[in-house]
DNA sequence: AAAGATTGAGAAATCAATCTTA
DNA sequence: TAAGATTGATTTCTCAATCTTT
């Protein structure tokens, strides 16, 4: 653990802290991805996109709210969405009002997959996340990571589109 | 935040808590990359490789140490070295001791991006986070990763190769 | 055969350019 | 011109196959 020389690093108390965060970042994100797809045949992208989804009324929702709340780039979305349309889990159909925006629409297909994926997610997620930490632990958890988004949002401020509302991610890709 | 019907969710606790630290995982790492590829022309990924390239006494590590301290697949090292290797950053370079295996060295041009990123990122990594949270939190935020990475060792263990050792993965990509 | 590493093909993410309607 | 969305090219990641040395 020696540093950079010359070079002001994080203190050793910030450096295991920073260390241990970007570790669970993507061990946790790859475990969750392994098991969704083993057992479910759903990437975290996938789920993502069926979660939103299913929590709409109607099973639709406009390309770019849909964008928005994941917080992915229109066109990674567009991508993602040929790639499930193509499998039979959604469809895309167009909007009368605004006929220069599209909605998509969860198949039946979709819904049974998420259906079926989402209590072993939840499952997975308690296993590996909330089951090991007390509840005062998830508030902390809570509160430092609205902190650092909220900071985030600061620097994003006044920068160009693309940028979602507050509502924060769901499923976990990315 | 309608749960999907009939699917045994998270509480809105847990639900809280699980979709920010989704979506900060996401747009801290977003915005790191960023200003890391600005400022210093490399990316979360390249500054990883180096990192810990520039940690190890005589600049260079054996390729397979390097894949298990980033907790990397040895395809993807291998392909981002090839990267790296064509824009002067380091060089592969053979191993006698044991002819199968190679060693990467931290090139001049190498260390001076690594020398000039880290003060920066390091900057950043404070801004968006421990300017943002109390050494309390600091602590508790280590806990619970700390717990988790527990839980995914336990998880892990009687599978095949690839799993690294216990340190964490460090300059952060993916 | 197993260990260390590379390769190439395919999947996914990013970037810039494009297309259509408002 | 800007908004909503798609497309194609490029880059990066993943997976399986391969190659060399032990």
């Amino acid at each position: 653990m020696e540093a950079v020389e010359s070079v002001p690093w994080l203190n050793e108390v910030e450096q295991r802290a920073w260390r241990a965060f970007l570790s669970v970042q993507s061990r946790l994100n790859a475990q969750l991805g392994r098991e969704m797809q083993e057992q479910s045949g759903l990437s975290n992208a996938d789920f993502a996109v069926l979660v939103r989804l299913s929590e709409h009324p109607d099973q639709r929702m406009r390309i770019l709210e849909l964008a928005r709340a994941l917080q992915w780039e229109k066109s990674r979305l567009s991508h993602q969405l040929t790639r499930m349309e193509q499998r039979g889990l959604l469809e895309r159909s167009n909007c009368r009002e605004d006929r220069r925006g599209a909605f998509v629409v969860l198949q039946p297909q979709g819904r049974e997959a998420v259906e079926s994926a989402a209590p072993k997610h939840v499952d997975a997620v308690r296993r590996y996340l909330f089951d090991e930490i007390s509840a005062e632990q998830v508030a902390t958890l809570t509160e430092i990571c609205q902190a650092v988004l909220s900071r985030l949002e600061l620097g994003c401020a006044g920068r160009e589109g693309e940028c979602g509302e507050s509502d924060a991610a769901c499923g976990g890709a990315d």
